[in-house]
This record gives C-alpha cells, structure tokens and sequence, in this order.
DNA sequence: CTCAGTGTTCAGTG
DNA sequence: TCACTGAACACTGA
C-alpha cells in the first residue's frame, strides 16, 4: 500500500486508536523475517504495560514513543497496512475463514489491544516489511538515514536546487532514494515528474533552475493533496496520471489524449508522457 | 505456468 | 564516494 500519504494515513489511524492508552496484551508469531530477527517474546517484553506518547511517521516508516524504551518501528514494505476492527478496508479484505470471520484480517503480523478496548493490527501480505525494536530510534539506523521528509520538512525552494544541482543521477531513482528524500515511490516519483514536465531519464544536475524549483511545488502538491484524499486514491485529481499509468497496453494515454509509454528505471515499471516531458 | 508489483538491501562493477 | 544494475527477499493475483 505504501508510500508516505498511505503511511501517514496509517500513523493517523494508529495514532486515532491508541494515543494516551497502554497496551494490554501483544498478540504476534514468530516471524525472523518480519520482525528481523526478534523473537515474539522480546516483542511482548517490550511492548506489554507500556503506554504510547505519541505515533511518528518519517518517509515511510512510523514508529510508536512508548513511556519506556525500546519503541517499536513499523515499515508496510509493498503490501503492508495497518487495520483497526472498524477500518473501512477491511470489507476488501478477502479471509479463508467462514464469513464475518476478517477480524484479526489474514496476513497479521502483530495484534494490539489497548486499554481502552481498542485494537490495532499490522498486516504484511509479501513479508517485505519490517517490524523492529529501537531504544533511540530518530538517531539510529534507519530512520537516521533518511533525507528530509516532503510533508514534515520540505528543503527551501534555493536548497533544493542546490541539492539537486549537486547531484548526477537520473533524476527519477533520486526521487526514490530514501537517503535523498525520505517517502516516494514509484508512482508519487512518476506523478511529480510528469506534473513537472521532466523526462524521468534526465541527469539530475541537468535542471534548470526553473524545473528544479516546479518539481519541490509539484513534491509539496502531490503528497499533500494525496494526504488529503485520506487514502481515497478515488479522490485523486482526475488529471493525475496516477489513474491511467496502470494500464500497459499499448493504446494507454492521459486524460487530455497523451499516449503513456513505459519504461524499465532502476528496475522499476516507469510510466511516462513524451509529448509533455521533456 | 509465468510474471509484475505503491519497497529495500546488498554484491558487483565502473 | 558516487552511481548503476541485477538479484534476492516472498507471495499473491492476473
């Protein structure tokens, strides 16, 4: 599910369910995968009887501050969400079990019940996420890794140029670079280059300054209103290429008539207008 | 059966 | 150090 507005949309939901409350009972199963390597125990350990200050979010990762370290972290990896009892999501979440049956939804990977009655699941599909413990986690890897988040502390427009200017590398896998700025993907570093009119393929340091200060406001535009939409890509603007880019057939095009060509960038599908960047 | 996917990391290369 | 590529991870759904 996730770049930076789905996961801001889940810290909400998150945050919207356990603020203030202490965690009652931890409910997880063993997975060296998901939880790198730390065992359910260690998970309950840390977890049980602590109460949650405050829900965090930098790029892609959300974190919980408990009133005790270490506090956990959480990354959703491609297939990963969070789901509370009442989540509008979980009407689409098919379970083998009888019917009625989707609450804790298929693919759990930790199960929370809070003080209030609440509840909180992490689901993770692929197992390409990653849940982990961090006594001091804003100064540790690998949130002490990441570049600036667009939504929390997007550059000034002159450092931004500046930052780009100092770079070689094609500009689309820059956008994706975690350590670069912290929250796109795919289809966010797609979207912002084709509002801005840039060719994915070009260098960088090849911006004008002008194109370099579109992209900060296109970043700025397309993360905030994606926050807006709350998860609703439906209510995505209909002119974003978010809604078309999907469609590989040949005969793909914009809403205004553009054909969409699609490419292979730093391993990644990339979805693109000719006519309109350059 | 095959393959791509809203992600990240690591090894190998230049 | 920077930059790029490909593979690996893991598994569902088209």
């Amino acid at each position: 599910m996730p770049e930076l507005p789905a996961v801001e949309h889940g810290r909400r939901l998150a945050e919207s369910v356990s603020l203030n409350q202490v965690i009652e009972r931890v409910s997880c199963r063993r997975d060296d995968i998901v939880f790198e390597g730390v065992s359910p125990a260690r998970i309950r350990r840390a977890l049980t009887g602590k109460r949650v200050l405050a829900v965090h979010r930098k790029g892609k990762h959300i974190w919980f501050e408990l009133d005790q370290p270490p506090h956990p972290l959480f990354h959703f990896g491609m297939t990963g969400s969070f789901y509370t009892p009442r989540s509008e999501a979980l009407k689409f979440m098919p379970h083998p079990g009888p019917k009625d049956m989707n609450w804790p939804p298929r693919f759990a990977k930790i199960h929370l019940f809070f003080s209030n009655g609440n509840e909180l699941v992490m689901t993770n599909k692929r197992r390409l996420g990653r849940i982990r413990l961090r006594r001091d986690p804003e100064n540790e890897p690998p949130l002490n890794q990441l570049g600036f988040d667009p939504l929390l502390n997007l550059q000034a427009p002159k450092e931004f140029v500046h930052a780009l200017q100092a770079r070689n590398a094609v500009i689309k896998p820059l956008l994706m670079n975690q350590s670069f700025i912290a929250g796109i993907g795919n289809w966010i570093a797609d979207e912002v280059l084709y509002q801005s009119k840039i060719k994915p393929t070009r260098r960088a340091g090849s911006l004008s300054e002008a194109e370099a200060r579109l992209l900060r406001n296109k970043i700025k535009h397309v993360i905030q209103t994606a926050v807006k939409a709350d998860g609703r890509k439906d209510h995505f603007p209909r002119t974003w290429l978010y809604h078309r880019r999907w469609n590989k057939n040949s005969h793909s095009q914009t809403i205004n008539g553009k054909p969409i060509k699609h490419i292979t960038l730093a391993g990644r599908t990339t979805a693109w207008v000719p006519d309109v960047q350059r």
